[in-house]
DNA sequence: CGCCCGGTTGACACACCTCAACAAGGGTGG
DNA sequence: CCACCCTTGTTGAGGTGTGTCAACCGGGCG
């Protein structure tokens, strides 16, 4: 599943993250620049694994369409997933900085993904400065919420984190305008679950006490928050901070 | 506490973090460069607040010597510590990319800082890619611990986990050369408490339990390992990857 | 039709939390 | 020098938040 075929389609200039108003536009400059370096595009569908713990893949992702999730699993199956990656994200930076990567990543939905070999990072950070700022700003940014997922788990109690990481998923999703037409956060409550450390029981009574609030609603595969107010109050969340960021 | 006179004192010849063998030595054009941004030094006591959250501090540090740890609190006073900070850590790197910090940073020890104007950053992108690139380096680094954290606060059980953090420490204490001469982990069991999202009582009675293995001996003010390999096979956990890092 | 996956619910178990009391230093002030 | 307090660590008893087990439901799909 990792062998899909790399073609390239979609021109830089037409790239469907150019029209994220939550992305900071690029210059004409810079945008033909990572046009060059730009090797072609992957597709993946939902469940694919696009990228495994412990490979030293040769390539850099960045995402063009879709929702994932990263994660990491101990050896007897249990596993926590760490963060979900949204358009405009970049994936496989440890790849292409250490030998091998830490964590693997799996397809929540059709993933369409831009394709930059790990060889040419060096040369980014040469000839294209502000292209090598920005790549470090999504790194700290990525930090940040790790930061925040960590202070969930380790002290919020379930109703706190579950709010918590029903809301982060909001913010996100519609950042990066993935709920235009009543569009639902694509995850199992496994997955939820798996998120918060909790389990899987637990998570759907959780879910149940939030949907009798009016928080949420649960459908089919999916989730859809009705009063993000709600969900911030329980979390004592303030929610992501409202920067313009930058995409490659 | 944070405002501590700043000034130069150590030569960037004369670095202790030269003396360090995990970290990639600098060439000394890197070396020569470096020196014209470093702006001085700042030093913490024990128990100091170097970094507050919320703060738009104005530096970027990178630790001589000493201990620290990052931390987030919730309004009601829990804490998280997040993740620890050792010699050649760059430090501030959020508020110097981002306009504030997310996260606090304490010291456990005295703490010795070399101190970075945050202006003086997108010039290091333009004239020293390779020392960006270093920082890019760090930055996954820290990802990459982060994400063991929070594997370990979600999946792993209290001594699973305890284990896992002694053996965390244990290693990049070492790396840093901070256990000769026999000195102990300079943590008390709330740190570690805080550390693991456990109480502090639950947190005792499991040290007591790696004791009674000999896994570890807790002394005044600290713990000492015995076994790392016990550490590691009751955590499940690999190890750090032994890659020589970059510093700063 | 029948199976499988995802979600729901109740009963019960247990890992971890809270409360509480105490011990051993170390620091400080008289 | 003692007296006192505060911090840190230790231990027991009992409570609870969350896990485990198990049964069932509905829908999608072969």
């Amino acid at each position: 599943m990792n062998e899909v075929p790399i073609t390239q389609r979609i021109e830089c200039e037409n790239c469907p993250l150019n029209d994220i108003p939550h992305l900071r536009p690029l210059e004409d400059s810079q945008r033909s620049l990572i046009s060059t370096l730009k090797t072609g595009e992957m597709t993946a569908p939902a469940g694919a694994t696009v990228l495994v713990e412990g490979s030293g893949n040769a390539y850099l992702f960045s995402i063009l369409s879709g929702w994932g999730f990263r994660y990491k699993t101990l050896d007897d199956g249990r596993r926590q997933i760490l963060n979900y990656v949204f358009p405009g994200d970049v994936i496989g930076l440890q790849g292409s900085l250490m030998d091998e990567m830490q964590h693997s990543i799996e397809a929540l939905s059709p993933l369409v993904l831009c394709v930059f070999q790990k060889t040419d990072l060096p040369k980014l950070f040469s000839n294209l400065p502000q292209l090598a700022y920005d790549l470090t700003w999504l790194t700290a940014r990525e930090e940040i919420m790790l930061d925040e997922h960590l202070l969930s788990v380790g002290q919020r109690s379930a109703l706190e984190r579950t709010a918590y990481l029903i809301a982060f998923l909001h913010q996100r999703a519609r950042a990066a305008r993935m709920l235009e037409g009543q569009k639902s956060i694509p995850v199992t409550q496994q997955h939820l679950a798996d998120t918060l450390g909790l389990s899987i029981v637990h998570t759907n009574k959780t879910l149940r006490r939030l949907a009798i609030l009016k928080a949420l609603r649960w459908e089919k595969g999916g989730c859809t928050v009705l009063d993000e107010t709600i969900l911030l109050h329980i979390s004592g969340w303030e929610g992501l901070p409202a920067l313009k960021r930058p995409y490659i």
